[in-house]
This record gives structure tokens, C-alpha cells and sequence, in this order.
DNA sequence: GGCGTTTTGGCCACGGGTGCCATTAGCGTC
DNA sequence: GACGCTAATGGCACCCGTGGCCAAAACGCC
């Protein structure tokens, strides 16, 4: 239902036509998100720039908080790949490093962009708060990938410890790079797990 | 105004006094979150179990959210003052880690428990979501540490990373413990890291 | 043109959260 | 013992996000 509105718009038959997308709602969306703040843009408000009711919104995006993060769904589908794609015989720790990298390489030509969804994302107390249960999801990617790997339960110490580190090296990336988006994402993904294994070095 | 309720009622003086306290209502609380779940308690119940006016809830709690989290300033402010006590000598990852480590000894015989605190917090989803903001101020305290101990600004990649991936054990620690309260919650923050650094060794 | 299908969007109810303000109940003073 | 000061209380109105319900709309197909 929810997903299936706008996967594939050309495989749709019969009924009542769809009136708008995700993009066009994203878009209104954030032109409104830049003016007045997350905050202060109302779903009614938000309804009236797409030029559709306030009740249609929500069957596009199950709340308010879901709108910064888009597709994110097919987001996770992408990441799973990544990591599948591991080779067998690489360390898993550095397996998992170099999709969280790649995952993190986005195209620049997105409207919105990755750095204004990002920005709202993560300077926003709301979307914070929200962000948890988009986190636990792509956390969950990685620990399956790595109770695959590893023989173990998802919920065992190692997967869980992986996936919660992995986000911890990936948010303190998003965080610099949000104060100096010039520099490259993927790029502050490594110096964290540099900083990281320094940091630990058992020889210091 | 929102701290100055309870810290120290002998020091008031004049005015109103207070109809209740923060234990009062954490206890009302947590009756009725066990009943009916914490979505399912309104505000309406727990102001009638507690015996006050809806609106003075908000006078001893944000929201609704901060409730399970009881008096978390107090408890920022203990674990402020364990990191400062780490001897300078001692590598930093080994002082952070062994405040994260002492910080998640608490008082077994606490009203709520905090098993059943930390049980609500981490598994109903709605408070996951608003723990984020609770993780950030506790990140916070152990960035500035860093930031103090290295002579950078807490806002730096070292500061961060350290403050996210101690987050990181001290959650993937709680996991486990929570499918096994029987387990030591401090004994497994050690093991989250022994995972972590067995993880990342070098020589594998 | 009628029918089935699917989306739309209006209406209503509920609950959390906030500003406003009159009320309440101690304290200190006279 | 009354009076005023002060601070907490709690009722009221209101906004907003969210979800259930359902009639109306607009297409393809026959």
C-alpha cells in the first residue's frame, strides 16, 4: 500500500490516478523546511504547497519525521548489497568499513541534496529523536551481515557491537562534515575508523 | 525554575509548597506503563494516579518521553565527575572506558529499578527515538573530556568518535544485558569493548 | 455509459504540548 | 491574627500530529 504507490508508476492499470510523488512532495517540502524550520512548516502547509489534502500526505509518509528521510527503504536495499558484495576472504571488520564508506557515497545531483536532508536530519531535535528507528534498521543490516559471517545470532555481542560502532564511526563522519561539507564524506568515514583503531592501539 | 522543584526542598522558603516530587510520579508512572504500556498511559492517568493536575506534570517533566529518564541532569553530573577523576597518566580510551564502566553501576535497590527504566527506554519505541536526545548530552560530557585531555574542541573527529563509540558499547552492552538481566551490566561494557578491540586487531 | 478499481481528501476524535492566568497556601512582617 | 509577598498549582483554550472512517473522484475496461 504504502510502497506501492510510486515504485513503478508505469505498472499501474486502473483506478483513480495518483496526484503527486515522494519527489514532488520532498521538494515542496523542504522549499518550506528552508523558510520556516522544521518546526514551524504544519502538515497543512506542507498539503497546500504539494496542492493536495493534508490526509493524502500521509499515505506517501507514515508521519512528518519519515519526509527528510525519503525513500529510505530503498536506501537500506542498496546498503544490503554493499555488504553482500564483501569478499569472503577480507577481514570482516574491514568488509563492513568499506560498505559503510561506499554507502555513504552519494550523488550530488539529488534534489533535495544528501547534505540538506542531512543537515535537517541531524540539527533538528524532532528528526534526532526520529532518527533512532531509521538507525536501529541500518544497524540491523549490518549485524545480519555479520551473524552471517560469523556464524553467530543477530543479537549476539559481536553483530550488535559492529552495527552500533559502525554507526558511531559514521555519525561523527556526518557531524564534521556538516560543519565543512567540502570535504569528502566517504573520505571522514575512514579518518573516523582511523581515529578509532588509533585511538584503541593496545600498543600506546 | 523546571530544577529548582526538588533538589532541595529544605531550601525553599516562601510560596506554595509542592503537592508531589519526581520519585512520586516516577512511581505512579511506571504502575500504570506496566498495566497498559507506556503508549497506552495518557498524560490524564497518570496526573489522576499521582493525584495532581495534568498541566503541574509538565512542571517536573518536559514531556511525557523525559519521564522514564527520571532525573537524568543528577546523573550526567556523576558521570561528569568520574571522568574527570581518571589519573592523567592513564591512556585516555582506558580512563573514558572505565567511567562508561563505573557510570553503569546503579543502585540495585532503586524505585523504579533500573532494569525496568532502562527496559521502557530501550524497547518501546517512541522512547528509543527520544533517547537520542538523552545520548547526545551524555556524548557531549565525554567529547568535552576528550576535547580537554588532547587540546581539541569537542567538536573535532577524536572528541566525537570517542563519545559515539563509547555510546555505542554502552548500548550494545545493554542489549544483551536486557535479554539477561542476570548478567553483570558492568562486566558486559568490558566485554564490548574486549569485542571491539578483538575486532579491530591489527594482527588478524 | 456502466462497472470495478484505486486514490483522494474531508470529517471527526484523541492525545501530547503550551501559553495564559486566576487560585492556593505557606512565610515573614506588622 | 491579619496582611501582603511569593511560588506552585491547575483549569481552560488552543495548536498540531495522527489515525479511523467513508463518500467522492477519476481512471481502464467492457
Amino acid at each position: 500500500m504504502y510502497l506501492a504507490a510510486v515504485v513503478d508508476d508505469s505498472a499501474r492499470r486502473q483506478g483513480r490516478p495518483v496526484v503527486t510523488t515522494h519527489a514532488a512532495i520532498e521538494q515542496a517540502a523542504f522549499r518550506l523546511f528552508a523558510e520556516r524550520g522544521f518546526e514551524g512548516t504544519t502538515l497543512d502547509a506542507i498539503a497546500d504547497e504539494v496542492g493536495v489534502g493534508r490526509r493524502t500526505l500521509f499515505r506517501y509518509y507514515r508521519s512528518k519525521n519519515d519526509i527528510p528521510w525519503g525513500r529510505f527503504d530503498l536506501t537500506l536495499a542498496r546498503f544490503r548489497h554493499l555488504l553482500a558484495d564483501a569478499p569472503a576472504d577480507e577481514p570482516l571488520w574491514r568488509g563492513v568499513h568499506r560498505a559503510v564508506r561506499a554507502f555513504n557515497e552519494f550523488p550530488p545531483a539529488a534534489d533535495p541534496t544528501h547534505v540538506d536532508r542531512m543537515r535537517l536530519i541531524l540539527r533538528t531535535p524532532a528528526l534526532q529523536a526520529h532518527s533512532v528507528l531509521r538507525y536501529a534498521e541500518w544497524r540491523q543490516v549490518i549485524a545480519e551481515h555479520v551473524a552471517a559471517r560469523t556464524g553467530a545470532r543477530p543479537g549476539d555481542l559481536l553483530p550488535q557491537t559492529v552495527g552500533q560502532v559502525s554507526l558511531a564511526l559514521a555519525l561523527a563522519a556526518y557531524d564534521v562534515w556538516l560543519d565543512d561539507p567540502a570535504r569528502s564524506l566517504p573520505d571522514l568515514v575512514d579518518a573516523a575508523m582511523l581515529t578509532l583503531r588509533d585511538h584503541l592501539d593496545p600498543t600506546t
